[in-house]
DNA sequence: CTGAAAGCGCTTACAG
DNA sequence: CTGAAAGCGCTTACAG
C-alpha cells in the first residue's frame, strides 16, 4: 500500500496542503473544526510525515549525532543511553554513528542530517579539528581540547585522577609501581599517567621503580602484557594502577594465574568505576569518573549550543572509591 | 560560511546541475574532461550533497536502522558494532535508535528515513507486529517469531540451550536446582526456562526441587533475588542456571557474600558467553550463544531483503563452554 | 554527452 | 482563518 502524503490528507479533509501542514505543526492557528477534520483524515490514512521533505524545507532535523568508533563497552553504552534520554526529553532524536575515520564525521556534519553532534574521538589532528569546527554545526568534543564559538568540550580531570591514584597507593605504603597505561595519544591516558608519575616523583620514588606497560584500555591486552611481564621474571610490584577498570581486571587475571593474590601480594587499582567493580572478586578499588554523567552533560551542552549559547570548556571530576583490591603494604607494616 | 549546493558546483564548473549531478553519481556517462572540471569545482567549494534533498528525490536512504531499548551491555554493543561493519562494507549507514515504545519504531519505519531495519524488542504484541510489517520496509526481528514477505526473523535456539544446561548439570550429579529466570514475556527467557524444566522433568526431578527466581537479565536484580532467597533460609541448591551471564555473576556475588563457595558448594552456570566469563573468578561455565554473529547475520539479512529476496526464519545455535564454575556434585561422589 | 524541466513532500511567507 | 505559490536541493527521464 502506498504511503499517504500531506496532499492525500489535504484532499481527504477537503482543505489545502498549507492548512493541513499548519493543522499538524501549528495547531493554534487553524480553526478547531478544520483542525479536527485534518487530524482525523491523517489518522484514517495512517499519515506519517516524510522526514526528508520536512528536513529539506525546514532546514532543521531535530536530530543530534553521537560519533564513536565502537559501541562495545560500558562507557559507550552509558554514554549513548544517557544522551538518548536527554535528547528525547527535549524533542530530539539521537543518531548514533559508529565510524572509523574523521572524513566520515566531517561529511555527516556537512550533509544536513544533524542539528548538532557529540564527538568522542581520540587524537583529532589539528586540521581535521578545524574542518569540523568550520562546518558550523554545534559540536561537543569529549576528552579533547578543542573549542570555538559553537564548539564546547568536556574533559575528565584525568591528571587529577592519576594524582589521586598515586597518592592513595603511596599512602598505603607502596613503593614499587606498575602502571598499565591506556592508549598512546589518548588524552586521558596521557594525563592519568602524567599525574601518576608526577606524584611519585614528588615523593622521591626512583623512576626505575615505576614500570609502564601498554594495556590499550582492553582487558585482553592488559592481561597479555601483564602475563608477559611476569613470565619474564621481572619483579612483582607492590601496586598496579590501571588506566581503566577493564585493564585492571586483565591484570588481576594474569596475576592470579601466576599464583599471586590480590590484594595480599599486590594491590591493583582501576579507573572509571564500571558496574562490574562491585561484583568482581576482589571488589575493585577505583576512581569513579562519573562517566554516566558525561552523556547527560554532553547532550545538554549540544542543546545549549543549538540554542545559540557560546562554546565553552567543561570538566568532570573523579572521586576515589575504596573497595577490596588494595591493602596496606606489608612492608610498611614492618615486614621486609 | 554558506554551504555549497549542487547549483554552486554547476555554476563554478560552467555546466548544468543535471550534468553536475551525473558527474557525481554516475561518472561513466559524462565526458572525462567535464567530469574532472566538476569534481574539481566540488572540491574547491567543499561540496557535500544535502542528504535530505537526495533522499527525498531518490527515495532511497542507504541507511539501515537498529532499534533497541537500551545500549548498555555487551550484547547490544556487539550487535551494533557487528551490524555496523556489514552495513559500511555494503555502502550503507547504520542508524541506531534507542526507543522506549513501539509507536516510535512504527513512525520511524514510516517516515522514509530508513531502507530497512533490525528490531530487537521483547514482546511485540500482535497488532504492533502487523502494523510494522505493513510498513513494507524490509525488517529483521531478533528473538521473535514474526515473519512475512519482506520480514525475516533470527532466533536463538533458546529451548535447546535450556535443555543443554539441564543435561549438563544433571550429568554432573546435581539434583536440586535454582533457575534464575530472565524477563517474563521475553522469548528467550521463556524458552530457556521451558527447555531446562523439560529435561529435569524427564529425568524425574520433582518440581519442588527446582526453584525459580526472576533476575530480569540484570546483575543487580539477580544479586538481590538470590540474596533474599538465601536470607530467608531456603535450602541451598546443588546448581544454579542463570538466564544470562550477568545474572549468573549476580548470583555468585550473593552466594559468596553468604559464605558459599562456587563451585565447591554450589555450581553456577550462565548463558551467552560474554567476554567477562573468562576473566571472572571462577571462570564461568556457560552456553555460548554466538551473540556477536547475530549482528552480522541480521545486517546481511536486511540487505538481502532490500535486494528483494523473501523473508524467512533463521536460527542461531548455542554450544556448551565448560570452565570452572560447575563441579561434579559431592553427593554423586558418595558424600551425603 | 549535455541541459531544460519536472517533481520528490514538505513548510513558509504572503495575499485575501 | 485559509489557500495559491514559491522553493528547499536533489535526481531522473527526456529531448536534443
Amino acid at each position: 500500500m502506498k504511503k499517504a502524503t500531506i496532499k492525500d490528507v489535504a484532499r481527504e479533509a477537503g482543505v489545502s496542503v498549507a492548512t493541513a501542514s499548519n493543522a499538524l505543526n501549528n495547531p493554534s492557528i487553524v480553526r478547531p473544526r478544520t483542525r479536527e477534520a485534518i487530524l482525523e483524515a491523517a489518522r484514517r490514512l495512517s499519515y506519517v510525515p516524510n522526514a526528508n521533505g520536512r528536513r529539506l524545507r525546514a532546514k532543521e532535523t531535530r536530530t543530534i549525532g553521537l560519533f564513536v568508533h565502537v559501541m562495545l563497552g560500558d562507557f559507550y553504552g552509558s554514554l549513548a543511553d544517557s544522551m538518548n534520554q536527554v535528547c528525547r526529553a527535549n524533542g530530539y532524536e539521537l543518531h548514533i554513528c559508529i565510524v572509523s575515520d574523521m572524513e566520515s564525521i566531517y561529511r555527516k556534519l556537512m550533509d544536513h542530517s544533524l542539528d548538532g553532534a557529540v564527538i568522542y574521538w581520540d587524537d583529532v589532528d589539528e586540521e581535521s579539528g578545524r574542518k569540523m569546527i568550520a562546518c558550523d554545526c554545534p559540536l561537543v568534543f569529549l576528552s579533547l581540547d578543542l573549542h570555538g564559538p559553537r564548539t564546547s568540550c568536556i574533559r575528565f580531570e584525568s591528571l587529577k585522577q592519576g594524582r589521586m591514584a598515586a597518592e592513595y597507593l603511596y599512602g598505603l605504603g607502596m613503593r614499587k609501581f606498575l602502571h598499565m597505561f591506556g592508549l598512546p595519544g589518548n588524552y586521558d591516558s596521557e594525563k592519568r599517567c602524567e599525574g601518576f608519575l608526577q606524584v611519585l616523583e614528588d615523593r622521591g620514588i626512583p623512576r626505575d621503580d615505576v614500570t609502564l606497560l601498554e594495556g590499550r584500555f582492553e582487558r585482553a591486552v592488559a592481561y597479555r602484557e601483564m602475563r608477559r611481564y611476569l613470565h619474564e621474571g621481572r619483579p612483582l610490584p607492590d601496586a598496579v594502577f590501571a588506566a581503566n577498570d577493564l585493564s585492571a581486571i586483565g591484570c588481576i587475571a594474569a596475576l592470579n594465574e601466576m599464583g599471586w593474590r590480590v590484594p595480599e601480594d599486590v594491590s591493583v587499582m582501576g579507573c572509571d568505576d564500571i558496574a562490574l567493580c562491585e561484583y568482581f572478586t576482589p571488589q575493585l578499588t577505583t576512581i569513579r569518573t562519573h562517566f554516566q554523567e558525561i552523556g547527560t552533560r554532553a547532550a545538554r551542552e549540544v542543546l545549549r549550543l543549538i540554542q545559540g549559547e557560546p562554546g565553552r570548556l567543561l570538566t568532570q571530576d573523579g572521586v576515589l572509591v575504596v573497595r577490596k583490591s588494595c591493602a596496606i603494604s606489608q612492608k610498611k607494616n614492618g615486614k621486609p
